[in-house]
DNA sequence: GTTAGCACTCCGAAAGAGTGAGTGCTAAAT
DNA sequence: ATTTAGCACTCACTCTTTCGGAGTGCTAAC
């Protein structure tokens, strides 16, 4: 266990190198006011807190750094998230005060805003296709071939897509059809959609609707759902401001892992309530290992609809950070639920 | 005017420098098989052709490199665009054979491909508002209070907003309301819709709705219309390729730069046909004068409604990039055209 | 247990030397 | 009148070397 002196160096040592980026030397910490021992009792805690694996050199003769685990157990155990400043506080409450007019727009800002007050890359998952429900599906012709189909959901995100007219079918069955879809398929999850269609409507349609078969195939074409998930990124160009991305490679690599569809995925399901800290080798994508992540979810009739998180080094402004997602991912979740 | 070997070695020098990103000199240049003359000759060709401007030095005893104006004239003078590669054309035809269900992921899958194939940034400006025609409004009741409106164009693109529905007003009264809306503004151009229904639709508001001040007022809110146009992006990371940009303050400089609305708008505004080429300190943005810009429009019933573009170091493939762009921008014209 | 003192380590900046690719100029060759 | 060979010169780069400073670990005294 360690002794009082040990945590409070260990933390005084971590707080500095968030700031400055520095190996912290036992001088350094000494000349704290706060701090009533020498260089040399702060050298002999600081080889234990080492051989403990709390913290690093980078040479033999080098002031110390966080290890990773010297990370962990600041986030657990030494961490009292900072109670935001009112200019963040003001920042969100605008954020959230603003009408928007676009859900979508909700999530650009949230993203854009977030990263701004933290300089970190932010990415914020949308409300993911499994909980939230049908609202309303219309379907509205282009042209003689071709038409539009909108799909609302219960979270007012609308989606859309091109779909091709089947030949020789008339726009009153077309209009029937889009009725029936709607009467029998409003308030179903958008992910059971599919399987609701091909276990009870054709039924129906084999009733209401002449040519039946040619509709089928029709209303399989519309529903073939893409069932990706909307992502949202705020200040991908953040990270180039954090000292240790001052290689172009390393930047790059990770910026390049962000595109990928497969890693966001792998980084940000939530698996569970409340915020999550991932740091270094915790992460299971090989680009991010040298990178913390915090991760909170929000949700919708208590069920987590999506996450919010942040993406930056290793030494990472836990205090602030922490505080900040938790509020925003809490305005996530009353906006959601007060909304619709 | 420039002499027949002035030419030749102006072109040759140029291509060398983009392929190897090295200043280039005279015996370089001496070695090519189809070079008859010694590097002593070059040597003072060179310098001439460094005194007409079109050549630099980095330093006193070093090869040379092209100049802007050097850029400027191989683009104008020198440059036969090179016959796209088999390989090209395969990956163009099958981005456009591709059944795209959604509008923007034309889009999307466009500005990744172009900058795959080619490995700089690229930048396509969707539809821009002024051109395109409402098709339809639809208005999509959530709860008591919001709905969604939805808006889809003769492109097929879908527009979707939030609204707040004014209190005590009839469902019936916003059905009726709706239909007029569709009614009257059919066809008519986006950036018209507001002027429209201030001169000629208050009057057949006035007729027709029992609440029509109300009802003015809530119309006023739906048509708010951002103008915003829709910027979709390729390949932002590629410039980390470059070695121009080994230099992570140039590429935060430039990538913060295509963050800015403005910096877009002023970069992409078509202002004629066919393909521009703008090179360096050419560049309005000050963020952008190192770099390279080529843009080509589309457009949709022989008017342009948007452009595609790419942006790189001033160094650029323009050969290969200039034939790129100009196919994929011919098959943009074709899809509109043909599609709607 | 704490601290002063001291030898030791290693980084990083600065200075110097050597190398090589390139130039410009002059004078000879074509 | 061009073209070319020859040569002195320039400058960036790379390697060393040097040197100061910040920091450590250890020992012995407080």
């Amino acid at each position: 266990m360690l002794s009082e002196r040990q945590l409070f160096i260990l933390q005084v040592l971590i707080d500095d190198y968030i700031q400055h980026v520095e190996p912290v030397g036992s001088r350094t910490i000494s000349k704290r006011e706060d701090v009533h021992f020498s260089p040399a009792t702060i050298r002999n805690e600081l080889a234990d807190l080492e051989d403990l694996g709390f913290l690093e050199k980078t040479h033999t003769s080098s002031g110390r750094i966080p290890s990773e685990k010297g990370y962990r157990f600041y986030v657990d155990h030494l961490l009292s998230p900072t109670i935001l400043t009112t200019a963040d506080i003001f920042n969100i409450q605008a954020l959230f005060n603003e009408k928007l007019e676009e859900t979508e727009r909700i999530f650009e800002q949230s993203a854009k805003i977030l990263s701004e007050l933290t300089n970190y890359t932010s990415i914020i998952l949308g409300p993911e296709a499994i909980e939230t429900t049908l609202k309303h599906i219309q379907l509205i012709p282009l042209g003689s071939q071709q038409a539009v189909a909108i799909f609302v959901t219960s979270t007012g995100h609308v989606e859309n897509r091109h779909v091709i007219l089947p030949e020789g079918i008339a726009p009153e069955e077309i209009e029937k059809l889009v009725n029936i879809l709607n009467e029998k398929l409003a308030g179903v999850p958008l992910a059971e959609l599919h399987k609701k269609i091909r276990d009870e409507l054709n039924v129906v349609f084999r009733k209401y609707l002449k040519n039946h078969q040619q509709a089928s195939l029709f209303i399989d074409d519309i529903f073939k759902w893409s069932n990706k998930d909307k992502v949202f990124f705020g200040g991908k160009t953040k990270m180039l401001y954090q000292p240790e991305f001052r290689d172009v490679e390393k930047v790059r690599i990770l910026l390049d892992a962000l595109e990928e569809k497969t890693v966001i995925e792998q980084l940000l399901t939530a698996n569970n309530d409340g915020i999550t800290v991932t740091i270094g080798q915790e992460n299971q994508v090989e680009a991010v290992k040298n990178c913390s992540l915090i991760k909170a979810s929000y949700s919708f009739h208590g069920k987590h609809i999506g996450t919010i998180s942040l993406i930056g080094p290793t030494r990472m402004e836990y205090k602030r950070v922490i505080g900040l997602l938790d509020t925003i991912s809490k305005e996530f979740t009353n906006l959601f639920n007060a909304r619709f």
